[in-house]
DNA sequence: CTGAAAGCGCTTACAG
DNA sequence: CTGAAAGCGCTTACAG
């Protein structure tokens, strides 16, 4: 493999000027050197080696994207299709910024810390922070930009990504409240620990009691996650004597739990009860009754975090800010009015 | 932060001794120095500096996984879930081996090469290889240990984690044909041009045959990929006066899609229609009625690239390996008995 | 516009 | 068991 000498020497010049074609430095290298330097650099596939700009640069163009370890389950979260989808849009959307994208998966913040060092990391992206604890010592530790999507800390100084999580769990009963019902659940994983889903929860909140409702402790299914969860949901509805009409959940692979549960047990959807999820995310176009949601742009929400890291790293002083996405009920099939 | 000068002046030794404990030469130094440096280390919070190591090693300690781009939807493939899945185990089980993961999609083979002299990536692993061309150019012209999951040439040295396709294809019929049917189709993309989607069909052929039976030529369903996908079968065999009683779909998210677009159209799963997928990944178990699919252990075919390329990266002479992963019928309710 | 020198943080022979 | 020296492939001031 051949290195800038290599080239240099081939090209009759020093180093220096190689590097300095290499880095665009147009004023400092004239336009017929130039370009026979960029001949000789083809000719020989020359790459300039990172390992050796980083160490000197002290930067090393390697954005983490951070993964945390659920322990709710043993995979990573990266099977979780809304997971999957944001990271492969962040992979492709550095990408073209020429930053490479190292996935890094955590338990605590050292670990963290640790792989920002050895590589000399430029900035780090957390997608689905699980606790708060963690999130917050990562925050708080941290000299690298690092942007969090999905969870916001007002006390403090972060770049945030998030929707607009209780304008949904207001349109999302609103939504409900307008086809009739009256009876509505809401399902969510730990209710009031989350910011967000504390969110979404107050947002529902709201819109019931704009109709002179409140919620019913029973129809408020806690610690729920996931289909599995979803599933125990079904059950317990099919047991009680005076079931909701409708259900709220968090979480689109939920509400589709929530589904099949209650179509193993013979409660139709959406006949028997009806079902809003959140996300619009690949499963609430798989399942029938097509599953209306709370959707949000993915897209989006990748693209507004990538931007706002990339200020971040030309501009140390640009670290607070707080971007929240609307959402939009997004309907199919899986709500009746009654 | 510190760098091995720091800590070796604190400590009040050579770099090299410093250097000695970090790569545990422990014949080089004695326990008492180690002992003492590794606290002044950990005092510090050192880390080793990746990009210095690399530079001498010519070896940097990351894989890349790879993610072609496919064309055929603007996402990265990592919104599919059996993609995400299994990238997400090989992060987990990388990291286990002190690897450092870069994602990486790719058009051609020229980018993939140009990373990897970039960071002297020691290997990497291909995953949902798309188009051939590429893919052979790839393993023909790259020197760094590379692991293809889902594709293997005859005519080229490769390591390679496959399915038993053949076996597979061959299980979904033959599950059919013992539940009395007769009339059964299967839904592809690219029949004739993927070498696993081939061994697929030919078990299928092979089981009918078995039974005396042919393939019928409007019954193959070909092109057709992901839930749009199946939706377009669905449409079509709704159409048909002569229809099949049971689909094999090369992909759960295209079975997904059949049972889907049927539904919709008033086409009764698996009463009018019995469908089977592949691949028993997330939404087989998420719709209803569940979908019998062939199952295979993502976790397993994680585990056995992660142990090819490691075994590669030691053994410059182990390149050629073709290891094929079993495949089981899991039953769920998308079939009935005629 | 071009170059010689120093150095980034580490490891690798080579001596002792 | 320990160290002084050279060097990995680049870039950064500093001169000219």
């Amino acid at each position: 493999m051949s290195t800038i000498k290599d080239i240099a020497a081939e090209a009759g010049v020093s180093v220096m000027t190689v590097s300095n074609v290499i880095n665009n430095n147009h004023a400092r290298v004239s336009p017929a050197t130039e370009q026979r330097i960029r001949e000789i650099m083809t000719k020989h596939n020359y790459v300039p080696n990172m390992a050796a700009r980083s160490l000197i640069s002290k930067s090393s163009r390697i954005i983490a994207v951070l993964l945390p370890i659920w322990h709710v389950s043993t995979a990573s979260i990266l099977r979780d299709p809304y997971a999957g989808q944001l990271a492969g849009y962040l992979e492709e959307m550095l990408r073209e910024k020429e930053y490479y994208v190292m996935l890094c998966s955590f338990e605590n913040v050292d670990q963290v810390l640790m792989v920002q060092r050895t590589w000399q990391i430029d900035g780090m992206i957390l997608i689905l922070p699980h606790e708060d604890t963690v999130t917050r010592g990562l925050i708080e530790k941290t000299q690298t930009p690092l942007v969090v999507i999905d969870r916001h800390y007002d006390d403090l100084k972060t770049l945030s990504v998030c929707l607009d999580d209780r304008g949904g769990g207001y349109q999302a009963a609103k939504y409900l409240l307008e086809k009739g019902h009256r009876k509505i659940g809401f399902a969510a994983p730990a209710i009031y620990e989350s910011s967000v889903i504390r969110d979404r929860f107050e947002g529902y909140q709201e819109a019931l009691r704009e109709y002179g409702l409140k919620e019913k402790e029973e129809w408020l299914f806690d610690s729920v996650i996931q289909q599995e969860g979803g599933e125990t949901v079904a059950e317990t509805i099919s047991r009680m004597s005076d079931r909701p009409t409708a259900v709220i959940a968090t979480e689109d692979l939920l509400a589709c739990g929530i589904i099949k549960g209650c179509q193993k047990r013979g409660i139709q959807i959406p006949q028997d009860l009806s079902v809003v999820g959140f996300d619009d995310s690949m499963p609430a176009k798989l399942i029938t009754p097509g599953l209306t949601t709370v959707a949000q742009d993915i897209r989006e929400k990748a693209n507004l975090s990538v931007q706002m890291l990339m200020r971040a790293i030309e501009d140390p002083s640009f670290r607070d800010e707080y971007r929240i996405l609307p959402v939009k009920v997004k309907e199919r099939q899986s709500v009746q009015e009654v």
